[in-house]
DNA sequence: GCTCGGGAGTTTATCGATCAACTCTGCATC
DNA sequence: GATGCAGAGTTGATCGATAAACTCCCGAGC
């Protein structure tokens, strides 16, 4: 191996060894072929390789005013959950040609809401916010020029488009099945007491509507607020169980939630479905492999993500252009497993 | 709100209204407090703020020659595995001022690495490149300039860096440990025929020598290659009690193949650990959550991800020094839970 | 009185690619 | 013969930040 510069080969240098002009390279190598000669355009590209020429993307991205990257701020790597979801953008964008960068903020809504200030987000183009569970972070106060797309669970900030999962209507008809099959006390878990526009407090108004569509009444002690995993549904479902208080059906507002309750109940010796049923949210794959088999709501991953591309693309088109605000709204569904009774074909 | 351009602020325009040169500008931002006065510095902020200045990274890069980035490639995001894999490498590049940005190459590093002069690599001033299972790149054929750490089941390149698990030594532990709780005919799901240099092929090995170490003959019958998550699992093992043939333990070479494997257990009655054990391996957290809760190998992923980006770092600072390769091998360990019967306190 | 040193800044020359505008052949058209 | 024009390139001016070298001032030391 010859010993060779630490210098790295620039653009100059291929024109210099093919005889033509920087420029004429840069035509090659972005495919401009209307402007070169077929001949030229195969010597250049005999330059490029016999020198081991790399573009440098700094001095496109600071000649162009732009990274051609797209972020993409989730609160955890370490869930399937948002695993899926950043895989699924990840495909859209680059279909696109746009490269979607993870980062993940941990969780906490601040550092979300930070993102969108800190300088990381001055390398991208635009910003896929995907939201924890939580509280709602004060966007009006921080100043963004790029386009940032919203991918949550409600509207959160009247500046942004949203794509929306219809939290409401998927635990309407999770608890609808629920209550079709016979039960009589259903455990929201992970429900909230307070009516908020947040993600339990959406699946949990959704639960308050099926009941009261068919005119049943709500037992507050049955709303288990808790954490959004595994650990959290097993100790709410523990905990429950350990009082005494009767249900016999769960619902979950997450499958890590679920996941977690079909453990506790377990522990306890009570049969899923039989003595209770389970039905979660979110349907993870692991949602596939419990035992049993877990009913869920699909949300429609795959078809979010294919919109939130959507998007941010055209916004990034239009630059200038003032496109109004939109917000889309993705249907939800629910996928019979065997944590749950079959519905008497009625 | 003030009609704005689309001009951007640079520090030339920071600059003039702080009536300073843009140098000066510079050591404030990057804190250079040596070379300015507190006076100055304080009206560089000032101005700064007023005008709502933000440093350009792509500029930064290009004349620095580096991006302060981190790649790393995992072979999916959808997978609980490399979600925390990638959490914590991601917190152990951040302590150290580094951005992490993690791409799927979806298996096929391959053909990112040998595109042309578009290749996103460039743009990274290392890259750490967790490998799946059955990928054999031909790193030998590629060339590449920037700091590589590998982060896998074995050594792989004689060039790179390597961060590597105990795969062979965790294996071995937990066959030890199935064998000493009196199982006879374990199944190596996900095990593979030939002696290879892979994951699987090295868990397998450390399989064959826990039962080597005691004299017990192996039946090849019982080691099922398959693919590594659960529904590889769920099917091979259906096959096999559907095949009629004995076996009372499981040694799963990924906790995917286990959850599979308990799923067709409970589907076929039989119970965990009373009839069949079963062993998986990489704790991950749907392990802890499992009925039964997985006994499973822990891989020492934060052991790891310390370690990788100490090498990393340290390669980045002796940028031209030339230090010898290193192979870092962590140990693994055991996590007994409910899947396997406690051993006989001998 | 003169040199020396360091604090506080400034000036200059890039980093590498790309946009915009310009040149220079030919060849077809009126 | 003059005009127009498309094809194939070239030239020069940046994009914004920063390393390196240089200036200027002021008090200390001999």
């Amino acid at each position: 191996m010859p010993g060779r510069d630490r210098m790295n080969v620039t653009m100059q240098d291929v024109a210099r060894h093919a005889g033509v002009s920087p420029q004429t390279v840069s035509n090659v190598v972005n495919g401009r072929s209307a402007r070169v000669g077929d001949e030229t355009r195969v010597r250049v590209i005999e330059s490029i390789t016999q020198l081991g020429y790399r573009l440098n993307q700094s001095a496109r991205s600071l000649r162009r005013g732009r990274t051609g990257m797209v972020g993409l701020a989730i609160p955890t790597f370490d869930s399937e959950y948002y695993g899926a979801l950043a895989q699924a953008l990840n495909d859209r964008f680059a279909e696109r040609g746009l490269r979607l960068v993870t980062e993940n903020t941990g969780g906490a809504v601040r550092a979300e809401v930070e993102s969108l200030a800190s300088s990381h987000l001055d390398s991208y183009d635009g910003f896929v916010l995907a939201l924890a569970a939580g509280d709602t972070p004060h966007f009006d106060r921080i100043s963004i020029d790029k386009p940032v797309v919203l991918l949550g669970e409600r509207a959160l900030s009247s500046r942004f488009d949203h794509v929306l999962m219809d939290n409401e209507g998927g635990a309407r008809l999770a608890t609808r099945l629920l209550l079709k099959t016979g039960a009589r006390a259903i455990v929201a878990l992970g429900g909230v007491h307070d009516d908020e526009e947040s993600m339990p407090g959406l699946r949990t108004r959704g639960y308050a509507e099926a009941h009261a569509e068919i005119g049943r009444d709500l037992d507050p002690a049955l709303v288990l607020p808790s954490t959004f995993d595994a650990e959290g549904g097993h100790g709410s479902i523990r905990a429950l169980i350990a009082s005494g208080r009767r249900f016999d059906a769960v619902f979950a507002v997450t499958d890590g939630l679920a996941v977690g309750a079909l453990r506790a109940l377990a522990d306890a010796g009570l049969r899923v479905p039989e003595d209770v049923q389970v039905v979660g949210f979110d349907n993870t794959t692991a949602s596939r492999y419990t035992v049993p088999r877990l009913t869920t709501v699909e949300p429609s991953n795959e078809a979010r993500a294919e919109t939130v591309a959507e998007l941010l693309v055209s916004r990034l088109q239009h630059r200038d252009g003032v496109l109004e605000r939109r917000v889309v709204v993705h249907p939800a569904s629910v996928v019979e497993r065997e944590s749950t009774r079959r519905a008497p074909s009625a």
